[in-house]
DNA sequence: AGAATGATTAGATTTTTATCAAATCACTCT
DNA sequence: AGAGTGATTTGATAAAAATCTAATCATTCT
């Protein structure tokens, strides 16, 4: 929610906070406030008003005074809930996985095993779509699998096995 | 503190918000927050770091890649936790007193009776103490006192009684 | 040792926003 | 109605900080 940010936005500033920390001890007013930290009445009206606008301090006229209080439900939040946000991306995960696997492949074809770990099982976990769930294979119907994408189907077929992608028994494969 | 203030003004930016969300589905590294959020490892490392330098997430090494991770505990406490001042102001209610008072006095007389109440009750509490606790008063005493700071002290024992600061009872007076 | 690669820093640019003085507004009391 | 007073708005200024490109650093693997 865009209004969480604006929350913490207006949380960052230092003159809030003791405007804040004021009307902890008691409700209070512009003047007032103003005179306490020695700072500009217009000022202090500019963030009353930017903290009333989302919710965070209540505001009502009392004689000549605008009394402000402080809005506590707010406050009383763990912080978690603020930094949450309520509607992710839809799919943030998959966008470095499709640009490791639009670099690693050309064609179909697998260009090179990448070196890095994270890199490297994203390109065996893309291979292993190849295979179905359930299935039992032979040695040689995996290599000739993976032969489509790369030459090396050896260490392909090793590191496979080595992440826990693939099992192997007796002679046997089968997809995790 | 200052640091408190810190964690705030952090907190303050969408992008770093993106990057917490990031890091709570799981432990993620500069390139691939990057790629996920269509924005520079230059950036996200500056915002990283950042958050870094005041514990907000803990970062280590893993092969090619630096791996950060949030640091839960900071999210669990309540917001008013970061709000609050731990070494409030040490006169600050005082000030706006003292700044009334000296408008209204000069040379230990009173210049006029204020209009708004707030003031009236500062000054009225001003007088009030040049009268004894626990003493009982006749109402010739009282004016006397009063008169020497201003002439219209039938006003003002008044308005003393009025806002409670004096009580009366068959024509005796005490202060509350 | 050297190549590759991810992380970090430096410099420049742009955007945001806190602050104040002055003018205006809104309310209260006489 | 008009004077007095606190609150708010406006316009201008100055300061802070997010972002990018390019350069440099640090680590790992050959």
């Amino acid at each position: 929610m865009k209004e969480k940010l604006e929350i913490l936005k207006l949380l960052a500033d230092k003159t809030r906070l003791d405007i804040l920390n004021a009307l902890m001890k008691e409700d209070s007013y512009v003047e007032k406030i103003a005179c306490d930290l020695s700072i500009t009445p217009a000022t202090i009206c500019y963030h009353l008003k930017k903290m009333e606008s989302v919710g965070m301090v209540k505001c009502s006229r009392s004689q000549f005074y605008m009394i402000y209080s402080l809005n506590k439900e707010i406050f009383d939040k763990p912080l978690i809930e603020l930094v949450k946000n309520d509607t992710p991306l839809e799919n943030s995960e998959d966008k470095y996985r499709k640009e490791v696997i639009s670099n690693f492949f050309k064609l179909g074809k697998l260009i090179s095993i990448p070196t890095q770990r994270k890199k490297r099982e994203i390109v065996l976990a893309e291979i292993s779509k190849s295979f179905k769930k359930g299935k039992i294979y032979a040695e040689k119907e995996v290599d000739e699998i993976i032969h489509k994408f790369h030459e090396d189907h050896c260490t392909i077929r090793r590191e496979m096995i080595g992440c826990g992608l693939m099992k192997r028994e007796n002679g046997k494969y089968w997809i995790i």
